[in-house]
DNA sequence: ATTCTATTGACAATAAGTGTCAAAAGTAAT
DNA sequence: ATTACTTTTGACACTTATTGTCAATAGAAT
């Protein structure tokens, strides 16, 4: 199983495409340091920076997209004994809504 | 299923024991207005409100926990399609984190 | 040494969350 | 309808998080 953060997977992603972090910056129109810290994952990412470098580096955002929101949701639910059950509820829940989206 | 929301299970119990918000507040420190939000889910209920709330209601605190970390996960993924994969795939990270744990 | 790239930390600006309070609204009983 | 009690609402100040900007520093390559 892959352990790697989204960051390091982009970081990964821009070394393979041989882009230094000023072009992608500059694409992104943000500052470098941002973009070095969201790599390292000192600052956080957005949805909208993740989709942008998807288009970036042409590649599927599904996958980015997955792990973006994967890491939310292990920010809240951190060391939580119960963060297993908790996501097993918000499961449930997720299903419920998508099956009564149109009603 | 129950879709009820952790303010509202929480009013519901409160009204269970006939105790009004003015002596609940009072025991958890707090402002009756702030107590009043946090079961109409206009403000955040906190880990420790929750535990708390448990201990006044006398009731098994877990399952008000899960209600809690999966509302804080529900938030996270909003309306979002990929919702689900994300849940999925932190549920696998969570398990491999707890399988590690000690090494 | 120079040039390009990346990291770090300080700082300001902004947004988000929290606590406090008082006025207003709702409820029930007499 | 007045009283007493409970609850809701909104304004406000205060604190904490988040975000953007910038310049200095460090690292790597030639």
């Amino acid at each position: 199983m892959s352990t790697e953060t989204l960051g390091e997977k982009l970081r990964q992603i821009r070394e393979q495409n041989e882009l230094p972090l000023r072009k992608v910056a500059a694409l992104l129109d943000i500052d470098v340091a941002i973009l070095s810290k969201m790599e390292r994952g000192e600052r956080k990412l957005s949805k909208e920076v993740v989709l942008k470098l998807a288009e970036i580096y042409k590649c599927n955002p599904e996958e980015l997209l997955v792990l973006f929101l994967s890491e939310k949701i292990m920010y809240e639910i951190q060391d939580e004994d119960l963060g297993e059950k908790a996501l097993k509820v918000a499961e449930k829940r997720v299903k419920y809504l998508k099956a009564n989206k149109t009603k």
